[in-house]
DNA sequence: GGGCTGGAAAAACAA
DNA sequence: GCTTGTTTTTCCAGC
């Protein structure tokens, strides 16, 4: 309220949401970053934790998921039913807590979903159990909308429907990774005091990014409504094109970490999305990531005091925007029946409310559409405690399975706002891609939810510079429409039994969002330079008979987005052969786009710490090659005395940063048998897959690193919020610095539609009809009742392991053990290799014998039988992704970064990276963060700023520019 | 006339 | 600080 009240006119507020945004904010409730500080939050603080589930995880003082029935929801309870309930209108004083204008909404979720059934209170009373209901009405303030543009800058080529909504819910990653991270990530560990993250659709993502909110100082009242005002917010509207570099985010270290609030909770908020950028190109390891981001919260924790001289350096417009708080926000709701005090359902409404991670931006909706109510109204939505959506699923469940029936196109230039629709996603062979859902029988139609998501080697979540985009006309002959959570758009469209629950998506188009416009937005921290990649993720939530609903999700193959990309970069989309013995010599047919001549394929082999192990360049039948087929001669093993598989990765380069994704290949030991495994287009995915993955596509297998790295604990496979399983404690335990990695559903998953042993877990452990898929706490497979062994799941114990036979294993070895060699050491991380080799410093022709890590034939490399290991060292290289190494991680592109592996030790050059190269780096011990901030330019402030703070050790700000390569933005503090 | 597309110039970045 | 190569974003034109 204070805010309100502050610099910034409120009249200037009204306008702006009385010409567009104030039906979104109506909607979606911008009044979540708003909280106020100054509100009354008894139980916000004790239950404030819940919003952050990771934290819950890895917090003994935040509400135990054990106590929950349901997973996640758990920890949505105390939170945001306390939170919302207690909070009410009038602060502790008796004053009213809202004293700036409010929107009084009624049934959040019905608009957020445009239920009917949460439409009105009326009509959930009769139609829906009081568990299901929603509160009645919220109250909010009138929020610190902050469209991620002015909405009069929009384009006046972008369709309604096509304007951005920004996606955020990647903050889940970190939240999700922190736990796993590092003991070090202390501020994660705490209580997470935003009451922001009760919002289950986007409350465990963004956790802690809520968290920051409401435990930060940005709540404070001389914070100003729009926390994240860019220049052109400020200035006014904006032309259509970029205004670069004014256009591009330039964090203050305040800007994304407020600063604290003595009212909040005492530990440190963890900032907004502290989750690193990672591109293609740039995918620092996991653990540089994750240990930033815990170092970021600290950091945080510690600028909270603006002693620090963060502001140096620091363009004014970011200061004005960093300083400017969010207007407090007060969140009334009034629980229609008992259960609403249910912080599910609180949570849920919470988040509905647009959740508190508003503060990033509000991103600018079609009002009216948004509005409408929905008309169909699946009871999927019943649940009051939808999972974010950031939140790994498994695929299949008991009897039901989410699947790609038809994968869509590797390539499809996503539209700019300033353009025109680029049309809907299609088919690799024409059409569109069709999605099903096996195993219902019910006659309730059910709701198909579209988003995009990440196709990077993290966790699937939202991706933040694309957004689903509906396509409409006569060429359309699926219904859909739009919804938006946690700011990012989905796409709705109607299973029906009539049509086998089935779906062709011929409605859905990519919209590309503005790299600056995003990375503007605080806490956004992934940067959108060639971070083109994006899946198509479907979700389906499934009533169950006992109340609660069964969420599954599934990811399509990888899809450039990019013209370039598209254009030039070489796609492999599929191999002949995945697996060959050791001698080598045989014929391998690969199958996709741009393939040239002079295009070469280097093998592969990486040690489990990243490290290159071996490379070889196979060669080429020019004469048989073809743009769309390359034909290659599978090299001979640098070791012919294997025992076991040994799983390595190979590449199509087209020249200098023209390089496909990694593909796995994995070479036989001599004296075993070979079976056919080919041709790939034989191959036959596994009906039931893993949770994230899709499991259907024919196609090959898009190598990401850390498909491997599958977790190998159901635990870890499930959301932050999930206590870790019996068989994670005990077979992967210490995992504190365990990398995230092993939560990360990879993309590995949709390879050939086997699922990653993760994935598995995902898939499995929840028991259909037991409680909302969401909220279970996922089981191991073996321990899982109701649900059958998947069929292939044999494929699950080792998915990069393609045709090998495998002998069965237990499912809970299987699980168990992506971390053991077995599963290859995540290799590829695509389009980096070269970083890699320079790195290595090894001949680049011919074979390259680098220092083995690992002898042939160990226990790690063979596929059977799959044991666990259990060494915490491994799994934090593990996690690091690809397999590479921290300083290989961190050394991408030609920049040379020391990991961040510890907080107080390490040699950070991350952004920093060429003012070392350039011997300004004066190393010695600092703190490496990761911190948006202005571009890398070493002549950027940010990078001023930097070496003058590592020169003279003093806290500082680095941020390389949007464009990193190599590292994201981090912040380096001399210590 | 609007939606789709393919190209490509201009601008922004990064090396 | 300048040059050059890349990548992103905006425009255009044709279907």
């Amino acid at each position: 309220c204070r805010r309100l009240r502050g610099s910034r006119p409120l009249e200037g507020i009204s306008l702006r949401w009385g010409r567009r945004d104030w039906g979104l904010a109506k909607h979606y409730g911008y009044a979540s970053s708003n909280v106020s500080p100054a509100l009354p939050l008894p139980t916000a603080h004790s239950t404030l934790p819940a919003p952050c589930h990771n934290l819950q995880t890895s917090t003994p003082g935040i509400i135990p998921p054990a106590d929950h029935p349901s997973g996640y929801g758990a920890a949505l309870d105390g939170g945001a039913a306390g939170y919302f309930l207690s909070s009410g209108h009038t602060r502790p004083d008796g004053a009213p807590a809202l004293e700036s204008p409010r929107i009084e909404i009624t049934s959040c979720l019905g608009l957020y979903h445009n239920n009917n059934q949460f439409f009105h209170d009326v009509e959930v009373e009769d139609v829906l159990p009081s568990s299901k209901r929603s509160p009645s009405t919220a109250t909010l303030s009138l929020p610190s909308l902050e469209a991620y543009r002015d909405p009069s800058c929009l384009s006046p080529a972008s369709s309604l429907s096509s304007r951005s909504c920004n996606s955020e819910a990647s903050s889940y990653e970190s939240n999700y990774s922190y736990p796993y991270a590092s003991p070090q990530t202390s501020p994660w560990q705490s209580p997470c005091v935003s009451p922001k993250t009760t919002d289950p659709e986007e409350g465990f993502p963004r956790g802690l990014g809520a968290c920051t909110l409401l435990g930060s100082p940005r709540h404070s009242p001389s914070t100003s409504p729009r926390a994240s005002v860019t220049e052109e917010s400020w200035l006014g509207a904006r032309s259509s094109r970029p205004a670069s570099p004014c256009n591009k985010r330039k964090y203050s270290l305040n800007g994304r970490q407020p600063p604290y609030s003595p009212h909040h909770s005492p530990t440190p908020s963890p900032h907004g999305s502290p989750r690193v950028s990672v591109t293609d190109d740039s995918w620092l390891g996991n653990t540089t990531q994750y240990t930033s981001s815990a170092i970021v919260a600290a950091i945080n924790a510690l600028t909270t005091d603006s002693s620090l001289d963060l502001g140096d350096g620091v363009p004014v417009k970011s200061r004005k925007t960093t300083l400017e708080q969010p207007p407090s926000v007060a969140l009334k709701v009034e629980p229609v029946g008992e259960d609403l005090g249910s912080p599910h359902f609180s949570s849920f409404q919470h988040i509905r409310k647009g959740g508190f991670c508003d503060q990033y931006l509000a991103v600018p909706q079609h009002p009216y559409q948004w509005a409408k109510p929905k008309p169909l109204s699946p009871t999927s939505y019943m649940s009051p405690t939808l999972p974010a959506l950031d939140w790994q699923l498994p695929s299949h469940s008991g009897p039901y399975e989410l699947r790609i029936e038809v994968q869509p196109k590797s390539h499809h230039r996503a539209h700019y706002e300033t353009e025109g629709s680029r049309g809907a996603v299609k088919a690799s062979a024409g059409g569109h891609p069709i999605v099903q859902l096996h195993g219902y029988l019910e006659n309730e139609p059910l709701m198909l939810q579209l988003f995009i998501g990440t196709a990077d080697d993290r966790l699937l979540r939202p991706h933040a510079f694309y957004q689903v985009h509906r396509i409409t006309g006569k060429t359309v002959s699926t219904t859909s429409h739009e919804a938006i959570l946690s700011n990012t758009k989905v796409l709705e469209i109607p299973l029906l039994p009539e049509n086998s629950m089935r779906a062709v998506i011929d409605c859905a188009g990519i919209l590309k969002l503005r790299n600056s416009d995003i990375e503007l937005r605080k806490g956004e921290t992934d940067i959108g330079r060639k971070n083109t990649r994006v899946r198509l993720v479907f979700r389906v939530h499934v009533p169950q008979p006992s109340g609660r609903t069964l969420s599954l999700q599934v990811a399509s193959n990888p899809i450039e987005c990019s013209q370039r990309s598209a254009q030039e970069l070489p796609l492999v989309e599929k191999q002949s052969t995945d697996s060959y013995p050791v001698v080598g010599g045989k014929k391998m047919v690969l199958s996709g786009h741009n393939f040239l001549q002079d295009s070469k394929v280097i093998f592969v082999e990486k040690a489990p710490d990243g490290h290159h192990v071996w490379e070889m360049e196979a060669k080429t039948d020019r004469d048989l090659c073809k743009p769309n087929s390359l034909v290659v001669e599978i090299p001979p093993f640098r070791n012919q005395r294997i025992t076991s598989p040994v799983h390595v990765s190979f590449y199509v380069c087209n020249g200098k940063r023209k390089r496909s994704q990694y593909q796995r290949f994995t070479y036989l030991p001599a004296n075993v048998p070979i079976i056919k495994t080919e041709p790939t287009d034989d191959y036959e995915p596994a009906p039931t897959c893993g949770p994230v993955s899709q499991g259907l596509s024919p196609l090959p297998r898009p190598y990401y690193s850390q498909q491997l790295a599958m977790p190998p604990d159901p635990s870890s496979c499930l959301v932050a919020g999930f206590p870790p399983c019996p068989q994670r404690s005990t077979l992967m335990p210490a995992a504190p610095g365990v990398s995230p990695k092993l939560h990360d559903l990879s993309p590995a998953a949709y390879t050939k539609g086997v699922a990653s042993p993760g994935h598995c877990h995902l898939g499995l452990p929840q028991p259909a009809g037991e409680a909302p898929a969401v909220q279970d706490v996922p089981r191991p497979v073996a321990t899982h009742p109701g649900s059958p062994l998947p069929p292939g799941l044999e494929h699950s114990l080792c998915p990069s392991s393609p045709s090998p036979p495998l002998p069965p294993a237990t499912q809970e070895p299987t699980c168990l053990q992506p971390c053991s060699p077995a599963c290859p050491p995540a290799t590829g991380r695509p389009q980096h290799p070269p970083s890699t080799v320079r790195r290595d410093k090894s001949p680049t022709a011919g074979p390259r014998l680098l220092p083995e890590v690992h002898e042939d034939g160990s226990p790690n490399l063979a596929p059977i039988p799959v044991t666990v290991k259990r060494e915490p060292e491994e799994l934090d290289q593990l996690y690091l992704d690809d397999g590479e190494c921290p300083q290989q991680q961190l050394s991408r592109g030609d920049e040379h970064v020391t990991p961040c592996g510890s907080v107080n030790t390490s040699k950070c050059r991350g952004g920093l990276a060429r003012s070392s190269q350039r011997g300004r780096d004066t190393g010695g011990p600092r703190l490496c963060l990761q911190a948006p901030g202005a571009g890398s330019s070493p002549s950027s402030p940010w990078a001023r700023t930097a070496r003058r703070c590592t020169q003279h050790r003093t806290p500082g700000v680095v941020r390389e520019g949007s464009g990193l390569t190599s590292v994201a933005r981090r912040v380096v503090w001399g210590v």
